[in-house]
DNA sequence: CCCGAGCCCCTTTTT
DNA sequence: GGGGCTCGGG
């Protein structure tokens, strides 16, 4: 079985030569469905196989965990032995494997914890109060977003600071410092951290970094359009030596330049490494012809793109259903009844050959309502789920400070939860008694009998310190499961929640008894050497949306477009694909945004094997506003021939139906035809209410100036008050919809 | 110190 | 539409 001739069997030329061009430099430049995947596992089996390279002198970077997990089952598949000793993780898992053996290095603890999402999030609302920071000026999310990009570029807080000019930087520069003093402190790292701690690592320190020279010998990166500058320098430093660093991507699925990911790292590989071959895999395995037709029109009409065509051998297959729903609850009938319909005519068709995907998680609610009603199976993946649940974010908070007591976050979270009694005053003294000791808040409190502290308070910190310190020696023979469970009774959380007895609690408990099939599952494959508690929590922190897909499971999957990049269903339906929502447009979008909206609309495109439906609403609730959008420009890009129009048969819905037709061409592109607004928005009094531009009275052809794009015409008004929506052409930016109470918008008056 | 009511905010995508 | 936060009363 194990020959290398079955190892190249089954490829075409140029996989072939991609799996044997194992020295030096390679570029795959990997279009969609031209089984990349096939192409990295085939060629890690190679070179363990005809090279007679030890597994684990070779590292495969993959986007998620199942990415990683499923290259390893298959690598193993395919060779003989030694399948599993080859490293293939994420990013972030990679770079926790290597900080947790090396970081006491540059003085953090190796039992550090690891701060997501909300938990960096009142970090930073705490870092603004004690900074006396105006909340409205400077937001949690835009300050997070600034020190992310920084640490994406390897700025730490102190260069940050130096190098600040502006008032908005010399700020972010306090809050960064703050930030990550208190990170510091709470021997806690974040995202961004792992992988800039561990550049530093290596920057500073040769024999470290010539021991994974040495070690990684081939190294592979999938997804490389999609790495930030951080990453890029580490697939620098680890290549150097022996520059066998293969990295597979395409740049027309970069989708996340707003988390720092650097198209042209992909883009300018063979500048950084001249010596590098580039092989080109353009057939599609996956794709209908018409499918990959829709997907070459739309990404052609991206200006700034290196010319490539992906073709494909397979059917032409059916045409590109567009629909357009009233609003979002027939948009969402009608999939649910394509699927019921489809599964109806084939037999052989199950829930799961279905994926439904979105812009915005926000939009999965109806679509759920819907499924739920019509008891279709479905599985939503993301979104503010499971992890993000307080009771689930509490129990981990518990296990964060028993495994890393100088976790202050941690502490902050829980000592009151349930309540016991230790009100903010005690922890705003508990919090200088700390400081002025130098201590973590846990240790403060393990001595509060000590200190100025009333007495009750004093008590009630000190035997919750003691709680804690107890179920840090039970670590050391029990199970996560029986932790766990220990946790939930004696905090009396549980009892809480059961006292609480409402729906709210109920679904709490079962939150909480779901746990434990985590816990379970963990504890069934845990390394009885290893500190499994940190270990459990890490693998928790890194884990991915995605990589909770069921892949037994007989559902129809419900994911953003972001979470679906990487994965294939032969029936993919895309909603919601409206002007301002697909492609999202926000104030202050600009062209290169608009590129990677299409882009990102080439992934959803591309995900479909069999049949892609599209489908929109003319008018929709979203964030409790009434909006009307028009058609997507996405649309309009795909070729008439590979489309077939659905509207709605039902009169009733016709009514509110989306009269624009996508195809009308217009004038000028991204300028609607005149008359083109629906006459129900079109003229309209407007009357002067509320506190933003809707009080103004509007009239389609007013000149207005904007804070940012100068002067424009508004061309339509949508809604009214507080829902208002004017579209205004600017000369140099096209046409932007604006919320008029948000928009910084002043009419000019007629000279 | 706790809890509830009302107010206010926001509202993209995720390792 | 919904969740987090503040403020005021108990």
């Amino acid at each position: 079985m194990n020959q290398p001739q079955d190892i190249l069997a089954g490829l075409n030329t140029r996989q072939k030569e991609a799996v044997v061009t194992t020295e030096g430099p390679l570029l795959i430049m990997a279009g969609a469905g031209s089984g990349k995947t096939r192409v990295l596992t085939h060629r890690i089996a190679y070179l363990i196989h005809e090279k007679q390279v030890n597994p684990w002198n070779i590292l495969a970077i993959t986007f998620t965990n199942k990415a990683a997990s499923e290259m390893k089952t298959r690598v193993s598949d395919l060779v003989t032995e030694g399948g599993t000793d080859v490293w293939v993780s994420t990013f972030h898992s990679m770079c926790v494997r290597i900080l947790r053996r090396e970081i006491d290095q540059i003085g953090y603890s190796r039992s550090f914890t690891i701060a997501a999402g909300s938990e960096q999030k009142t970090l930073m609302k705490r870092v603004l109060k004690t900074l006396n920071l105006d909340p409205k000026k400077f937001s949690v999310n835009a300050m997070l977003g600034e020190i992310s990009n920084a640490k994406n570029q390897l700025i730490n807080d102190r260069d940050y600071m130096r190098n600040a000019v502006t008032y908005w930087q010399k700020t972010v520069a306090k809050c960064y410092v703050e930030y990550q003093s208190e990170l510091r402190k709470a021997e806690t790292l974040d995202f961004d951290d792992l992988i800039m701690l561990t550049v530093r690592l290596f920057e500073e320190n040769d024999e470290l970094l010539a021991y994974y020279q040495r070690k990684f010998q081939y190294i592979h990166v999938d997804e490389y359009q999609d790495t930030n500058h951080a990453q890029y320098r580490l697939v620098e430093l680890l290549g150097q030596r022996f520059k066998n660093v293969c990295v597979v991507g395409d740049a027309d699925q970069s989708i996340y330049g707003w988390r720092g990911a650097d198209m042209s790292n992909i883009l300018d590989f063979e500048k950084d490494y001249p010596e590098a071959k580039s092989i080109f895999l353009e057939q599609n395995y996956r794709s209908t012809k018409n499918i990959l037709q829709a997907a070459n029109t739309v990404i052609e009409n991206n200006p700034n793109r290196k010319e490539k065509k992906l073709w494909t051998d397979n059917q032409p297959g059916d045409k590109i259903t567009v629909y357009f729903a009233g609003d979002e609850y027939a948009e969402t009938e009608y999939v649910a009844e394509q699927i019921r319909s489809l599964m109806t005519t084939d037999s052989t068709l199950n829930y799961d050959d279905f994926a439904i995907l979105y812009r915005t998680n926000a939009m999965s609610r109806v679509m759920e309502e819907t499924l739920r009603k019509r008891r279709i199976p479905f599985q939503i993946i993301g979104g503010t789920g499971y992890y993000e649940r307080k009771e689930i974010l509490d129990l981990m908070a518990y296990l964060t400070l028993i495994v890393n007591p100088a976790d202050d976050l941690s502490f902050r979270r829980v000592v009151n939860e349930p309540k016991r009694g230790i009100g903010a005053a005690t922890i705003d003294k508990l919090t200088d008694i700390a400081l002025m000791n130098d201590v973590s808040l846990y240790e403060a409190a393990l001595q509060a009998q000590n200190t100025n502290l009333s007495a009750r308070a004093a008590n009630n910190l000190e035997s919750f310190a003691h709680m804690i310190q107890d179920f840090r020696k039970m670590t050391e023979f029990v199970t996560i499961t029986d932790l766990v469970e220990s946790i939930l009774d004696k905090t009396g959380y549980l009892d809480v929640l059961k006292k609480d007895n409402t729906l709210e609690s109920d679904a709490r408990i079962e939150n909480l008894e779901e746990f434990y099939s985590l816990t379970e599952n963990f504890d069934r494959v845990a390394d009885e050497d290893e500190n499994s508690l940190l270990e459990f929590l890490t693998d928790l922190a890194l884990i991915a949306p995605t990589d909770d897909i069921e892949e037994e499971s007989t559902e129809v999957t419900l994911m953003t477009l972001h979470s679906a990049k990487g994965l294939e269903y032969p029936y993919v339906f895309i909603i919601g694909v409206e002007d301002t929502i697909f492609p999202l447009i926000r104030q202050d979008s600009d062209e290169e945004d608009l590129e990677e909206e299409r882009r990102l609309a080439y992934v959803g495109i591309t995900r479909a094997e069999r049949k892609l439906f599209l489908t929109n609403a003319s008018s929709r609730m979203l964030y409790g506003r009434r909006l009307y959008n028009r058609t997507s420009p996405f649309i309009r890009e795909l070729d008439d021939e590979v489309v077939e129009i659905e509207r709605p048969t039902d009169a009733a819905s016709y009514k509110t139906g989306n009269y624009n037709n996508p195809f009308k061409k217009r004038a000028i592109s991204g300028t609607p035809v005149p008359g083109a607004a629906s006459k129900s928005t079109r003229r309209k009094k407007h009357h002067p209410v509320g506190v933003g531009a809707e009080k103004e009275d509007w009239t389609v052809g007013d000149k207005v100036k904007h804070g940012k794009w100068g002067i424009g015409t508004i061309i339509q008004i949508k809604g009214e008050d507080k829902d208002m929506q004017l579209d205004i052409a600017f000369p140099s930016e096209g046409i932007k919809p604006l919320l008029a109470s948000f928009a910084p918008i002043t009419k000019i008056e007629k000279e």
